[in-house]
DNA sequence: AAGACGAAAGTGGTTGA
DNA sequence: TCAACAACTTTCGTCTT
């Protein structure tokens, strides 16, 4: 890890430039910037303070780091080590003359073992960017793993030629969370990596079809905990949502329909249903989806299944 | 002013010839 | 490779509270 004090040297709090005191922090770029003249006043803004526990996912990705641990997943795990270039041993004393020539194809044999060819070179870089990534994301260790073992496949299958490695490294990302039933969308997982939706889709689809990774489509209720963690909403509205999403699959009104769009019209019926009523704009954004598709699932959802919603 | 509603046109992806 | 198609989005005007 490398950490230094997690207290940063003193908090900025009016701009250098115009002396504004509206800066906003930019936690996905790890910046702060002023809104008034968008000058960029820390670009390390990384910690503030402590953060003791997370008590669910949304908790955890607001409290945690941006800063990517470095030391486990780097491709040989972070055991290795390098031989010093001074020519002293263990005890600092000078090594004679005559074991130098030795000495130096030790550490020759030893570097090119270490990252010696291309592909230890790119998993190496490609499972550092994976870890910047998740820790962004805040996912857990288990789902890394995964991804780990996805992009090692796939390294082994030669399936990242013409790829770049980013594009790669977040579709593997997206194919684990789903893999774990931990389903992130794709919206998500792009604007984490910084990078191109459909590029990552398509690495993605590649990926599953030559890897054969047999996942399954991903089902709505899987949504529903994230979401309604991030709408403030407590175990009922969840466990309620769930149980119209349940409901609603067998009527065999959810197949085909994207499960996104279920799940934000589950949490929608639910929330009012529960008396903690969340506007559609409110749970449309947290969802990635648009207010009129939560109008036509809830339409649907609500018809089939006979709950009345009154908008008094 | 904010939220919900719905029509109409547009978009990107899948499917089947 | 192309067109048809369903799902979803965007946009915008209207209605209600």
């Amino acid at each position: 890890m490398n950490v230094e004090s997690p207290k940063r040297v003193e908090k900025i709090k009016e701009c250098p430039e115009c002396s504004s005191e509206n800066l906003s922090k930019d936690y996905g770029r790890g910046e702060i910037v002023c809104e008034m003249c968008g000058l960029v006043v820390d670009d390390y803004y990384i910690d503030e303070g402590p953060e003791w526990r997370a008590f669910d996912s949304a908790q955890r990705e607001s409290r945690a780091r941006t800063g990517a641990p470095m030391n486990y997943l780097i491709h040989d795990k972070g055991l290795s080590t390098q031989i010093s270039w001074k020519n002293k041993d263990a005890y600092g004393r000078t090594i004679p003359h005559k074991n130098r020539g030795q000495i130096y194809r030790v550490r020759k044999w030893h570097r090119r073992i270490r990252i010696s060819n291309a592909t230890e070179r790119n998993l190496a870089t490609a499972l550092r960017e994976l870890d910047v990534l998740s820790s962004k994301m805040g996912l857990p260790r288990s789902i890394r793993e995964c991804a780990a073992m996805i992009y090692r496949q796939a390294v082994e299958k030669n399936l990242i030629r013409g790829r770049s490695i980013e594009i790669v490294i977040a579709s593997s990302l997206y194919a684990a969370c789903r893999k774990c039933n931990v389903p992130r969308t794709l919206t998500e997982v792009a604007q984490a990596a910084d990078s191109d939706e459909k590029q990552i889709g398509r690495a993605y689809r590649f990926l599953s079809r030559e890897l054969t990774l047999k996942l399954m489509p991903t089902k709505p209720e899987e949504y529903i905990d994230r979401f309604c963690n991030k709408l403030e909403l407590d175990r009922n509205v969840i466990s309620r949502g769930e149980n119209i999403i349940n409901q609603a699959t067998d009527l065999g009104l959810t197949s085909g329909k994207g499960p996104t769009g279920v799940a934000a019209a589950a949490i929608y019926i639910s929330s009012i249903l529960e008396g903690t009523p969340r506007t559609q704009r409110a749970i449309a954004e947290v969802a990635g989806v648009t207010e009129v598709t939560i109008r036509n699932r809830y339409k649907e959802i609500a018809e089939e299944i006979g709950i009345e919603i009154d908008t008094n």
